[in-house]
DNA sequence: ATTGACATATTGTCGGACAATAGGTCAACA
DNA sequence: TGTTGACCTATTGTCCGACAATATGTCAAT
């Protein structure tokens, strides 16, 4: 080896990805609060010291992540990153990497009945008589695959949303997207309306009652039921998820 | 009301958005996979009818997602979307969010668990071995707080590696963003070495022999004791965590 | 086979332009 | 008072054309 100097591979960051990562910065730090009006696109492209366009491209990459969205279509506002919105970016990208049944439904299996557990000590009486609307809902349903996914897709949200907790919210945002499908599938395949309305509610009762154990335990059973279902309607549990 | 006809509220889609969804989609569906070469942008304006600003901004959109990518600082190239890349998108939405340690925590009570359970029946024998050389680093690295984090969040991951699940890979993706802070403070107040370094050795035997209950108990209570961690170094339990 | 000189293609950035539209003001009108 | 309409302004979405910096390819000289 020579005894060159070793110099560091300087990487020469576009203007556009500086200036949006300052901007990022500029909320994540908390400088920029949620619902705060950003100086208009001139404005900010001269404090920057760039072009509109130049601008205009960072603003692009932080729309895409959910942190900035148009107020009323017009000046650019501070947004909280809504589930769905960075859901979309996890699930494509678990597409793209082919990710199967079987490793969605490992996922599942970790949260959903989490989910129910959390959800008995933190769901709002309003969220316990939303639960069981649902249910009543899914009892009518029973019969009707398109109503019945339907429900049945609103109750594990609903389960979710009644933990309070945003990071598990996160977490299984993708599972919504990358089953729809698979769910519609073993409906229309094997009918389990009856099924589906017995789990759902023995976890509500569980909640409802604030049994921990039993509501995990019976959307864990519920879950199992699902694996069987993609099993059984031959939707191969080792393929990748469709989008 | 009246009886006026109610329209439904029309959507005017910016063109550098149904630009870049259409790339999106044509990504996604398998039209292009990952590894392709997109056209210039020149060309890509002209195949779409808008100009080369516009195609850029929605390759901002793309770009951010980790969709794609520079082949060699020139050429666009379709890319698989890292974990990490899409992880810190996940990680700064939780921070708006003001997720607390808590929450992270309960997901983490569900996820990790399931990684060494996973692990068990999945982790080929070099990433046995790579765990094992992890742990005996770990011994060594007991009494340093610096490089006890390192080891504690590198055997974490490489039991998260060892599922070869990516679904969990990305679900878990935030966890080791948000809670490295925290456990560098938890490590620097209370010095729990060997607490560590006895947890791993328990859950790395376990995935040795394959024994995924075993493995699955014995990393909850590794977290179980990053909990009381947290409460005992009065980091705040109920806080939210900080970037 | 390596080096250097040269032409070419492509990106990053700039500056200016314009139509469409959201927002405000103000007057007319019921 | 409250609604409507006309009008003006600011701002965004989109376009066009330009240029410097840089990667790529070619070819000759060594």
């Amino acid at each position: 080896m020579s005894r060159a100097q070793n110099f560091t591979k300087l990487d020469h960051q576009p203007a556009y990805r500086v200036v949006s990562e300052k901007i990022r910065h500029a909320i994540t730090s908390g400088e920029l609060a949620a619902g705060d009006l950003l100086p208009t696109e001139t404005e900010l492209a001269e404090q920057f010291g760039v072009t509109r366009s130049t601008l205009r491209e960072a603003i692009r990459l932080l729309e895409h992540g959910g942190l900035i969205g148009r107020a009323d279509r017009k000046r650019l506002v501070v947004t909280l990153p809504q589930t769905d919105q960075i859901g979309r970016s996890v699930s494509s990208a678990m597409l793209m990497h082919k990710v199967t049944f079987r490793e969605l439904w490992e996922v599942a299996m970790g949260l959903e009945p989490l989910a129910a557990r959390l959800a008995c000590a933190n769901a709002s009486d309003l969220e316990k008589s939303e639960l069981r609307s649902n249910w009543l809902r899914t009892c009518e349903a029973a019969d009707d695959h398109q109503a019945l996914l339907e429900c049945e897709l609103e109750f594990h949200n609903r389960v979710a949303a009644a933990t309070h907790n945003h990071a598990l919210l996160q977490a299984r945002a993708p599972l919504n997207d990358l089953f729809y499908p698979a769910w519609g599938a073993v409906i229309r395949a094997l009918s389990p309306g009856e099924r589906i309305v017995l789990a759902h509610r023995y976890v509500l009762e569980a909640i409802e009652t604030d049994n921990p154990d039993q509501a995990g335990l019976w959307m864990q059973k519920h879950m199992e039921d699902f694996r069987r279902g993609i099993e059984i309607a031959e939707l191969g549990f080792e393929q990748p998820v469709s989008g």
